[in-house]
DNA sequence: TTGAAAGCGTTACCAC
DNA sequence: GTGGTAACGCTTTCAA
């Protein structure tokens, strides 16, 4: 700033203002420096800005795997509507591990983000202490959770598993197997788990049989290996409830591949409406969970309560998901 | 720092090098000077350190896609590969979009970040200026651009498809046909369609059928939409070379939902090894790039750099991709 | 509308 | 081994 400020003849708190479109700085003085600092091809520091005024700009967001088109999705939402505010997503991949999660919100919040967006609601100790004494907003998202931190926009895993139990039970299916990652790794995909034998017994069918895929993240291949692993328990099931869309379509590929024929000999169900469950032959019945939805709702949200147009009162969106019905259950 | 240099009755200056195990600080000082720290919840600056040091300790690291897996497979080897290290990863989405790109490049480079990677080989000339200017490591990954910036970790596109077209040539396949994004909006989709129509003509094959999907990135919806809408060209040719895993996959669903059987009617090739592409039936023939191991060398090499192990020059890696042969080719 | 001064928290450098 | 001083680039505050 100095250097423009001498090169256009100004004082540095005047290339200061122009630069920030303060207001109270002539017009012409204003181009004037903006082309000296264009030829000079000046890039603000945002370190020293952040340095100065205490606020980073940064908003720190963590997520349990990148790989995954419900988080990209919610990722590329938020994203979007961060796009025409000054905030800038900081992001960190906690492997579906809550140590993981302490050691990613430790490192992200030495960089004083502004905010914290924290994927679902399980958390150690130490990060929720780490959070309070950080007093900064914290957003809880893709959940409900029992003793909320701050703000949460999400949507209940288990009462979402409702949906699909009912729909099967309508379609006289009785005998229903649960596909997921261990419960230890996945805190979400577990009250999916739940939510589906709870459902199960208040519609009065048949114990679910719970079928664990070892740790997260449940992928395709893990979603076949497990059918081909326990075919022999899978054959006396009528229906297949899956933790992700991705999990669903590998248990399908190796169902056929056994002989067994989908919808008819077993039905099997999704959730995330990825892609894959509309392109696959049959195509996937599933849930939308509003992975879009939730990225949107917290941009917004957050950029209101930093910049101080809503109040900091908790906020609690709670999304509905919307049934999917498809070809894999009749 | 002030606070508990006074609580402790030593300097800041000694605080400073207490905290950060510099050697030259008594012991005893140094665990004393720990207590009051944690007594007082002192949490460290990165802002400050960053501001002071002109050294922020962030990667910045720009992606076309963050929902695509081999993307993903990258940026996660690349966090892995910096586990070790102080550095953090700073991102931005481009879209597939060399303006867009500008702007997060311009965004990133705000943060003073220590090095910058760019994903693929294709910028804006004031791109180019401002990393110029910005005088630090430049990494282009994914891509050997044919003026390169700075350091290089990619592969060719163009050379990876006559490894696919080999293989077509050789299973006795004549009439080909290239389903990608436009031109414009994906630089290594379309090196991808140059290299398959250069290699085609090499080997004396038919004019390669060029079948552009629109706009990137290219999806399974996309593929699949395109061979419904293109279905009476397509007739007319025994292979469908797809620029990537996904768009193969949904050429394939469409294909079959056509009538059209694979590969004894036509085959299909895709790109990128993406799960979907060994755990669907038939599975898919395609190039494996070497996803993990592109982000694996550039957070390595960009390690080496910024801690001096290793001199500046500029490192060109070249990789090989491998060709799968699967089921969709016979 | 513009300018001068002070200071944000940290550390490099130089004294002791 | 320890302390003092200055400086990083910016903006808030006050004065002109």
């Amino acid at each position: 700033m100095r250097d423009i400020a001498k090169e256009a003849g100004v004082s540095p708190m005047t290339v200061s203002r122009a630069l920030k479109s303060d207001g109270s700085v002539n017009a012409k003085t204003r181009q004037m420096v903006q082309d000296v600092a264009d030829k000079l091809g000046y890039v603000y520091d945002t370190t020293a800005q952040a340095f100065r005024a205490q606020r980073s700009g940064f908003l720190a967001l963590t997520l349990p795997s990148i790989n995954n088109a419900n988080f990209a999705t919610t990722h590329k939402a938020l994203t979007e509507s961060l796009a025409e505010t000054d905030l800038q997503l900081l992001q960190g991949i906690t492997n579906y591990d809550v140590v993981r999660e302490e050691q990613m919100v430790r490192q992200l919040l030495a960089r004083r983000p502004d905010a914290m967006i924290l994927t679902g609601g399980t958390h150690t100790d130490t990060t929720r202490r780490l959070l309070e004494s950080a007093s900064i907003p914290v957003f809880e998202i893709w959940d409900i959770p029992e003793a909320p931190i701050g703000h949460v926009i999400g949507f209940s895993n288990s009462d979402a598993m409702g949906l699909i139990v009912d729909h099967l039970a309508q379609s006289g299916r009785q005998r229903l197997g649960f596909v997921g990652a261990s419960a230890d790794t996945d805190a979400r995909g577990h009250e999916r788990r739940l939510g589906t034998i709870k459902a199960a017994r208040e519609r009065g069918l048949a114990e679910v049989l719970d079928l664990q895929i070892g740790p997260a993240p449940a992928t395709m291949s893990s979603g076949l290996e497990l059918v081909m692993r326990e075919i022999d328990r899978i054959r006396g099931l009528d229906a297949l409830v899956c933790v992700s869309d991705p999990v669903a379509f590998g248990a399908m590929m190796a169902l056929e591949c056994l002989g067994l024929t989908i919808p008819g000999d077993i039905a099997v169900t999704g959730f995330g409406n990825f892609e894959i469950s509309r392109i696959s032959r049959p195509s996937i019945t599933t849930l939308d969970v509003g992975a879009q939805e939730i990225g949107t709702l917290t941009g917004r949200c957050a950029n209101e309560i930093l910049s101080g147009i809503s109040a900091q009162d908790a906020v609690i969106e709670t999304l509905t998901p919307r049934l999917l019905v498809r070809k894999t259950t009749g």
